[in-house]
DNA sequence: AATAAATGTGTACGATCGTACATAAATATG
DNA sequence: CATATTTATGTACGATCGTACACATTTATT
C-alpha cells in the first residue's frame, strides 16, 4: 500500500549535483572556467551551497575528478564482459572503449585535463594511477591468455598508443584521422610471438 | 676602432622577453597562472609593457605557443642530421628526441598544455597541426627508405605511442616507467615487411 | 630641427573571484 | 517536546584581474 512514489530528495543529491555540474563545466570550457559562482549558477543553487560542500576550489576539482573516474570505471565494466578467445576480441574491446569515449568528446577532453592536472597534483595523480593500473592489469591479463610475450609491455604500449591517438583527435574534431583499428592490431600482433 | 661592445637593446627584445617569461610561467604553473601582472613582475618590467605588446591575454598565450613551437622545431633539427641507414637510427632519433624533451620536464608539460588548449582554439590547433605534419613526414620518409609498409601509419603510430608515454610519465615523475626503447623497436618492426 | 610615429609607462575602472561567516531551516537525537 | 546537529543560504571583505587610456619618452622621417 505504498503511495505513489514521491520525488524524494536523496541524501547526497546536492553533492552529486554539484559534482556533475562541475564535470560538465570542465568538459565544456576547461578547469579554468570552474568557479564556485558559475557552478552554483549552472546548477541553479545558491553560492553558499557550493562552498558548503566544497570548502575550497581545489577540493571541488579533486572530488570532481574522483567522480569522473567512477563513471569511467563503470563504462569499462559495461563493455568488458565478453570472453577473450582471439586477438580480435581484445581489439574489439579497445576500439569499442575508444569509440564510446568519443561519443562525448568534451567529456573525454576533461579526462585529459585531469591528466594534466595530475602532473601537478599528487592526490589526483594517485587516483589516476590506481585506475591506470587496473586497466593495464586487465589488458595484459587478456593478452597473456593469448600467449603474448611481455604482456605488460604490450598492454602499456597499446594504451599509450590510444592515449596519443585520442589527444591528437581531440584537436582535430574529425571522425577518425588515422586507421586506429588496424594500427592497434598491428601493434598487438608484434607482441604475439 | 669600434668601442667596447655596448649592451644594446635589440629590437624585439622586449617582446621576446615577455614570451620567454610567459612560457616559463606556463611550464611552471599552467596556463591559468598566466596574467599580465604576474608576467610583468617575473620579467621585471611594468604592467604597461605586457599590455602594449599583447593587447589581450588570449593573444599573449597564442603567441607564446607559437614561440614554443619555434623552439621545438629547432631542437628537432639539431638532432635529425644523421643519415638513416638502419632501423636503429630511427629508434635512436626518437629516443634522443624524447630524452631531450624530458630534460626540462616542466617545458614538456607546457607542450601538452598547448595541445589541450588547441582542442578549444582552432588558431593554436593550426599551429600544432602544421608542426605535427612536418614530424610525421620526416619519420614516415625515413621509414619508407627502410622499406616499411604503410610508412604513414607507422609514423603516426610511433608518434602517438610516444605522446601517450610522455603524458603518462609526466604524472609519475620517475625516470622511465616502461621500457620505451624496446617498445618503439617492437612497434616499428611490426611495420617492416 | 621639426614633426610624426613607434615604443614605453602609470593609473584607474569595473568585474570577478575565493573564502569566511552569521544566520536560518531542517533534521536527528535524547 | 527540547535540544543538538546537520544542512542550507545570503552577504560582505579583500584580493586579483583584463583592459582601456592618457601621457611620456625614444626613434624615425622629412
Amino acid at each position: 500500500m505504498n503511495a505513489t512514489p514521491k520525488i524524494v530528495r536523496q541524501k547526497g543529491d546536492r553533492r552529486q549535483l554539484i559534482l556533475d555540474t562541475t564535470l560538465r563545466m570542465i568538459a565544456a570550457a576547461g578547469i579554468d572556467s570552474v568557479t564556485h559562482r558559475k557552478v552554483a549558477e549552472a546548477a541553479e543553487i545558491p553560492l553558499g551551497s557550493t562552498t558548503y560542500y566544497f570548502d575550497s576550489r581545489e577540493h571541488l576539482i579533486r572530488e570532481t575528478f574522483d567522480h569522473y573516474i567512477g563513471m569511467a570505471k563503470a563504462l569499462q565494466e559495461s563493455i568488458g564482459s565478453k570472453p577473450i578467445k582471439r586477438l580480435g576480441d581484445v581489439v574489439n574491446y579497445l576500439i569499442e572503449l575508444t569509440n564510446r569515449e568519443f561519443e562525448d568528446e568534451a567529456l573525454l577532453l576533461a579526462e585529459y585535463e585531469m591528466t594534466l592536472f595530475a602532473a601537478r597534483d599528487s592526490q589526483v595523480a594517485d587516483l589516476l594511477h590506481e585506475w591506470d593500473s587496473a586497466m593495464i592489469a586487465n589488458i595484459s591479463k587478456a593478452l597473456k591468455t593469448l600467449g603474448a610475450k611481455r604482456p605488460l609491455d604490450a598492454a602499456r604500449t597499446v594504451l599509450h598508443l590510444i592515449r596519443g591517438y585520442q589527444l591528437d583527435r581531440l584537436t582535430r574534431h574529425t571522425p577518425d584521422p588515422g586507421n586506429l583499428r588496424r594500427r592497434i592490431r598491428d601493434v598487438l600482433e608484434a607482441f604475439l610471438n
